[in-house]
DNA sequence: TATTATACTGTACATATATTCAGTATTTTT
DNA sequence: AAAAATACTGAATATATGTACAGTATAATA
């Protein structure tokens, strides 16, 4: 991103709250009126100044034909609802009404990949790893998962976050980050195992 | 809110579309063209049958005057862009633009508190309280802190992330959570000494 | 049944608006 | 020191745009 003025940032600034005051860009003559300006031509200076820069977009002939770049303040991220899970000892952790604490509202591409649902993590368990109790971990349904990952795992009605380690074709480990945790290791042909998803993301608020 | 006909919804769902798309709103001309109309009557007289059942409000002589009065708490409750500020060794977190190394587009209630930016954590001075490298704090630009609480403070030119421990009106300590690290006595009366603002949350992408 | 609302086409026109051209002056960059 | 960018005023103009007027036709309402 190019540097601004002081002068460029003000009649940046006006656009934006012309948009959020009326819903709708203003004309040269709006910004001259707002900034002092006596000659349309300076607003259009400046607007010329901040399309090249990339700040602006300016649709050739249209009246009003401003949009701010960046400003996707629509629908091409428009916040969904994320509901929040707990992490029960017992019970997969479903989007069943009933486990759903509350709904977090949050911009699609907000994480790295796209998520499902955030869980509030009980326990210290991974806390070497900066998952701390009640944190919000974003949460992808996924079950392709590869060692590293951080994994929700279910073992027969359990639900735990845990670092995923595939030591053979049967036998999966699961390593807490935290000493005072043991590994779990689970035999997947005598056990009820399944991957529930992986952590995309972390959200903690205070 | 009154009944809608089909026709008058598919022009409400143009002009929303229209607006996602261009970021301003259409011309009559521009809503016949979209919906195959042949005169701009057609479009007007919608127009004027939406506004008056209060679905839109129209600035009367502006062009392109158009607002969806459902969107006025959209617009209010939209996403914000957030610039994220890197921790850096020496200097100040300004909001100046070399500073900032991306912008993040995030619901302004994310967090309990209002938020001013994202700070991009260096080092693992925090890793204790669940703050790793690379982490990005939610800072509000506050002098309003008490102890316990997690601070951007500034020492001279250095800026860091701590707990803060004032010990008496003149000495304050910055404790960090990781006990590799040693905690921070600063005298007031004879060093510069700044705190830029608290951690109202934290967000993680991996 | 009369009236109003809906749903258009088509023409016309005043004005709202973008945009160009001509200047002047200061600051920044090369 | 020259060139380019910034920061304006002021005037002019082509056109983009809102909007009124004149029709036609069907559906909903009182």
């Amino acid at each position: 991103m190019k540097k601004i003025t002081s002068q460029q940032q003000r009649v940046l600034d006006c656009i934006q709250i012309y948009l959020n005051k009326t819903g709708f860009p203003p004309t040269r003559a709006d910004i001259c009126r707002e900034l002092g300006f006596k000659s349309p031509n300076s607003a259009e200076t400046h607007l010329r100044a901040l399309e090249k820069k990339g700040f602006i977009s300016i649709e050739s002939g249209a009246s009003r034909g401003i949009s701010i770049i960046g400003n996707s303040d629509l629908s091409s991220n428009m916040d969904n609802n994320y509901p929040v899970i707990g992490l029960v000892a017992a019970g997969s952790p479903t989007l069943a009404e009933e486990n759903i604490e509350n709904k977090i509202s949050c911009p699609d591409d907000f994480f790295s990949s796209s998520f499902d649902y955030f869980l509030k993590v009980k326990g210290l368990s991974m806390k070497d790893a900066g998952i701390m109790e009640d944190d919000l971990v974003a949460v992808k349904k996924t079950h392709d998962v590869r060692n590293g990952d951080i994994v929700i795992a279910r073992i027969h009605d359990e639900v735990t976050i845990k670092f995923l380690n595939r030591k053979s074709p049967k036998i999966v480990e699961l390593e807490p980050a935290n000493d005072d945790f043991q590994n779990i290791i689970v035999d997947l042909e005598h056990e009820d195992f399944t991957i529930e998803g992986k952590s995309v993301g972390l959200l903690r608020r205070n």
